[in-house]
DNA sequence: TGTAAATATACAAAATAGCGTATAAAACTG
DNA sequence: CAGTTTTATACGCTATTTTGTATATTTACA
């Protein structure tokens, strides 16, 4: 939970992730969002320039929804603690 | 600090505010990100379902970040609380 | 209030996302 | 390991975003 988001492949893994902890498949968020099985895939695996609006629409599907931060000190620590920004 | 963005405006209202935060106009933010002061005004005015690179860019450039988080009871009372979501 | 800075907007051109349809490739599963 | 489900990818097409350039419009402030 609560993934940083930072690059599209980032946001693309959080859906991924969530996708399937619900048990849904790619053709099933598409139904719900109005958008194609291709079009999930492509997001999922980081394309780089899908549309805002489309982000949001899958991510609200999945109940998730987007958060800006600031990237303080603490949530850069934090960060570094729980692993992320690791190769 | 950590607004909700579930709408292209969401997020244009935390960008414009962080921007002005910063003391920084629209073209100075739009040369830091190689986008045109116009490009900006619209992001910040939620208009453009922009690309999902070009936001992550100027958040970037104003050392913000997004996180994906799941929509739970404690977020959505929080939400409440704080006066996300009125009209 | 007058002027400079900042922001909103316009228009044609260029780039590209998502569609529809279809299929190939990969992952499950009995 | 054959059959099925799921995911990745392709092509032409249309819609829409971003660009470049330019100019209104608004805001700030001396």
């Amino acid at each position: 939970m609560a993934d940083l988001a930072r690059s599209p492949e980032q946001i693309g893994n959080a859906i991924r992730r969530v996708r399937k902890k619900r048990g849904m498949s790619q053709a099933e968020l598409g139904e719900k969002t109005g958008l194609r099985q291709g079009t999930i895939s492509l997001i999922e695996k980081g394309h780089s320039a899908a549309k805002l609006e489309t982000i949001l629409a899958v991510l609200s599907a999945l109940d998730l929804e987007l958060r800006v931060n600031e990237r303080t000190k603490q949530t850069m620590l934090a960060d570094a603690l729980l692993g992320y920004g690791k190769k």
